[in-house]
DNA sequence: AGCCAGATTTTCT
DNA sequence: GAAAATCTGGCTA
């Protein structure tokens, strides 16, 4: 069960982008329970990915939406790779890139259930509440410690910032609309690991 | 547990 | 100049 204490210091075998689904919403789907790995110099982080949103091709709500800007430009290399956007003047977000190359599509990582360097994230999040270290895509770059030097990293290799493979089985995965946007917002491109308690959002979400 | 307002700055119009 | 893929603290119950 997702619950469970996983084991530290498995293998961390980095995904191959050639395993990472083209599609992005396939590709939302697919991150959910996947390891997040965080190298620092201080030690290193990993968690769980429990929450993810996709940002499709002609979504109004994407950011690559309206073409490339130095902003997004991230968003528009090969699957794989970290967008990481500010936002609301004082929150950081990691996104991993979808599509083809170029296509502009991406992957939000709303929500991580923390395994190892938890003294670390409670460290950078100052607070000691497991349930509030990773819950949110501002909770979770910051306990990390993402901001824009990780800005288009290959997360398909091992480095500061990488994607690598599931520790535990991942459980039962829930559909449902978006959080915090506007435009598009009720499109069902939200995925969640049911029963999860480190997922954002409201409850009548998380079923 | 749920609702609301305020914080704060980058980015593009 | 306005909007923004959010979080926090303070309120009500």
């Amino acid at each position: 069960m997702p619950q469970k204490t996983p084991r530290a210091n498995k293998s961390l075998r980095p995904l191959r982008r050639k395993d990472l689904p083209i599609d992005t919403e396939s590709l939302a789907r697919y991150l959910i329970g996947k390891t997040l790995v965080r190298e620092t110099p201080q030690g290193r982080m990993t968690g769980r990915i429990v929450e993810t949103e996709a940002y499709v091709q002609g979504d109004a709500a994407g950011h690559g939406y309206k073409g490339e800007t130095p902003r997004n430009r991230s968003l528009f290399l090969e699957r794989g790779h970290a967008y990481v956007y500010f936002i609301y003047g004082m929150h950081f977000a990691l996104n991993v890139s979808g599509g083809e190359k170029g296509e502009g599509t991406g992957v939000l990582i709303r929500a991580l259930e923390p395994i190892e360097g938890i003294a670390q994230m409670e460290k950078n999040r100052r607070t000691k509440n497991p349930h509030e270290l990773t819950k949110g895509p501002g909770r979770l770059a910051q306990a990390l410690k993402i901001d824009k030097q990780e800005d288009g990293i290959d997360l398909c290799k091992k480095g500061p910032l990488y994607l690598a493979e599931p520790q535990i089985p991942t459980a039962e995965i829930g559909v449902s609309k978006r959080i915090g946007i506007t435009k598009e917002a009720d499109r069902p491109l939200r995925f969640h690991e049911k029963g999860n308690k480190h997922t954002s959002g409201p409850k009548h979400l998380n079923q």
